[in-house]
DNA sequence: AAAAAAATTAATCAAATGATTAAAATGTTT
DNA sequence: AAACATTTTAATCATTTGATTAATTTTTTT
């Protein structure tokens, strides 16, 4: 009855068992989706368990506690997040204009698909209890981009008329996020349905490249 | 030791009493800072009383519970939200333009004083266990509004390319509202202070009429 | 001033909740 | 197969937390 150390575990998953079937990737799953979905202080780890199908004791087995396990998830979506987003922005073969069309395309299908996640990641940052945001270096990320280096190049130009390159990303991230964080809101205003509101995003898109493209010359 | 409806307090409230002296009045005082700070499922009874200095038990003799006193500050809230949005909608002397213009100055700065109502408002209609969307005329209220009914027009006059004026106002919304949001996240991005945040935000107005003016002809 | 009502306090309750334990079951190694 | 290690289960613990109670103080009414 030894409790092994969560790198262990990695170890054997490594070794090729499948991911999925694993109750240390069940429970993890059901982590993620009962946390994106209530929020951390909402979600009760036998709501977890219950999701996952096993007992509850397993969540602890496994991952010592609810909170650990929270840090596991809320790095990994947070990490996943910025990921996506850095390696468009620093992709240094492809035009301000083309990132824009990108990011809204990608950052749309993706948000379809796991629609909870922006208002997860602001609440939880709100409370912040454990300091996510200090040891995430989105500052770095930012003003170190290619992105920004092209839109500062841009503006020397005289293409934009806007000189702060975070204004022009606020807008970029506002567009595409905040629809599916005011989604039940925006369902009820239009009277959509889910599928109804997913085919709006859908056209929405290109709508939202041509307003951020009236931002560039 | 009869516990008296809440109506009664009102009435005596509407005597003339300093209504923040009041223990019932600090005690929802306390409760919409900490509620609107943290969400429902984060706060404690106790940090109610703490905030507003008072024993724990009044909290349950003034509004019975922790609920009942959280679907009053709720309902409160997003009524205010609303019908904020509601007077400038509906006000048939200004035209679109000045309706652009008014939203996002007033709400700007009522944001910058209140810049965590809206997290709060999303994330407590994600749960939403008590049915507040259900109640709440947001439908009705953007369908049968002037500005929709100015919008229409002006797409059959061919003043705007975008014939939803669905997406013309989750646009605006979007703009307005997602900086802060995302404000720990921003602030981060831009190495601002608190105070620069708010300088910045008070810039935008300006950047962000501008864009959503290039929708409207 | 006496009586009644309302407000406040400290102590306590009951349920919820995160976590642990000991035993049982299953899997692995030798 | 025996011994050992790992995983799983059911029961239980300790703390937190929303709520209540009974007593006390303060305010209002008569």
């Amino acid at each position: 009855m030894v409790l092994h150390l969560y790198t262990l575990k990695e170890e054997k998953v490594a070794k090729g068992k499948i991911l999925d079937s694993t109750t240390e990737a069940r429970v993890k799953e059901a982590a993620r989706a009962v946390f994106i979905r209530k929020g951390y202080a909402a979600t009760r780890t036998r709501d977890i368990a219950e999701e996952a199908g096993i007992n509850l004791a397993m969540l602890n087995y496994y991952f010592r506690s609810k909170e650990r396990l929270f840090e596991i998830i809320m790095f990994e979506t947070m990490f996943g997040f910025m990921q996506k987003m850095a390696l468009v922005f620093n992709d240094e073969k492809t035009t301000i204009r083309q990132k824009v069309e990108v990011m809204i395309d990608t950052y749309t299908d993706t948000l379809i698909k796991e629609p909870n996640i922006p208002l997860f990641i602001m609440s939880e940052i709100r409370n912040d209890a454990i300091g996510f945001l200090e040891k995430l270096p989105v500052d770095k990320m930012v003003v170190s981009s290619y992105l920004v280096k092209q839109y500062k190049e841009a503006y020397n130009k005289g293409l934009v008329k806007e000189p702060n390159p975070l204004n022009f990303i606020i807008n970029l991230m506002s567009l595409v996020q905040f629809p599916f964080i005011a989604s039940p809101l925006i369902k009820k205003m239009g009277g959509l349905s889910d599928k109804q509101f997913n085919d709006f995003m859908q056209e929405r898109k290109r709508t939202t490249i041509e307003l951020i493209n009236t931002m560039i010359k």
